[in-house]
DNA sequence: TCTGTTGTTCCTTTTTCCTGAACTTAGGCC
DNA sequence: GGCCTAAGTTCAGGAAAAAGGAACAACAGA
């Protein structure tokens, strides 16, 4: 099991995030652990593993896509990872990528909250 | 020939946005039509042809390449397009994206100009 | 009409992504 | 300790997407 590599701050690039926020799950997973951090401050308190982030992003796919993803994710600089027992944890890296590049994970998230509206609020019918 | 589509605003989603700019390229392309509107307000003149707009991103790349990268920022509705006589006239559409998702390309393009800063400034030695 | 330029379409090669299977690690229980 | 289970990881195969060459279409100008 090879350690967990967290890029600092300036080795985070514009590709990195862009590429791995332009996968819908990806989104979909930081979205929830932005929403974790809005929930729980300071700082999202100690981050969600992998499975229950699934669970709220309401999708089940493959361990070893999830895997992935969070890979993808953490090696871009938005999130960071820690290994507690058998679990992972992860939480927005919020604050350095606001430094990083300003407003931007922002906008993102606000565009996505936008365009798709928590599930919390159905149709009534 | 097929005619060139536009999407409207509503169909305009976050993903073809962030798949579109993903891409390093394509990223380029949108900052130098930006810069365009920039120089010649208002709503960027008449828009740049792929050739010239290939050279000011200082990209050589096969034409068949380009135009495959101009198709998918149009898809993603990032820009609008015109055919005039043989050459294809491109440019942002700033105010309706600004519309759909408010500081969106905003802040993508910041982040790019300040981490892929002018290379009309360059080091001195 | 012929020629050169611009961009498109098609098709093949290359790259990237997804996922099932086997594996690692840690905790709980007897 | 031995065994089991749950959470992730790694790896290899196939599927999907992107890159690029070649032929083509459309127009302008001589």
């Amino acid at each position: 099991m090879r350690p967990l590599r967290h890029p600092s701050p300036d080795e985070i690039t514009l590709h990195g995030i862009l590429h791995a926020l332009a996968d819908p799950t990806r989104l979909a997973i930081v979205a929830a652990l932005k929403e974790q951090e809005r929930c729980v401050p300071p700082d999202g308190g100690d981050g969600i593993n992998c499975v229950e982030t699934m669970e709220r992003v309401k999708q089940s796919l493959p361990k070893s896509t999830c895997s992935q993803h969070f890979l993808i994710l953490r090696e871009a600089g938005l999130i960071r990872s820690e290994r507690r027992g058998v679990e992972l944890f992860s939480r927005l890296r919020c604050r350095e990528l606001n430094e990083r590049f300003p407003g931007l994970l922002q906008s993102i998230l606000s565009a996505h909250a936008a365009s798709a509206p928590v599930e919390a609020a159905p149709v009534k019918e």
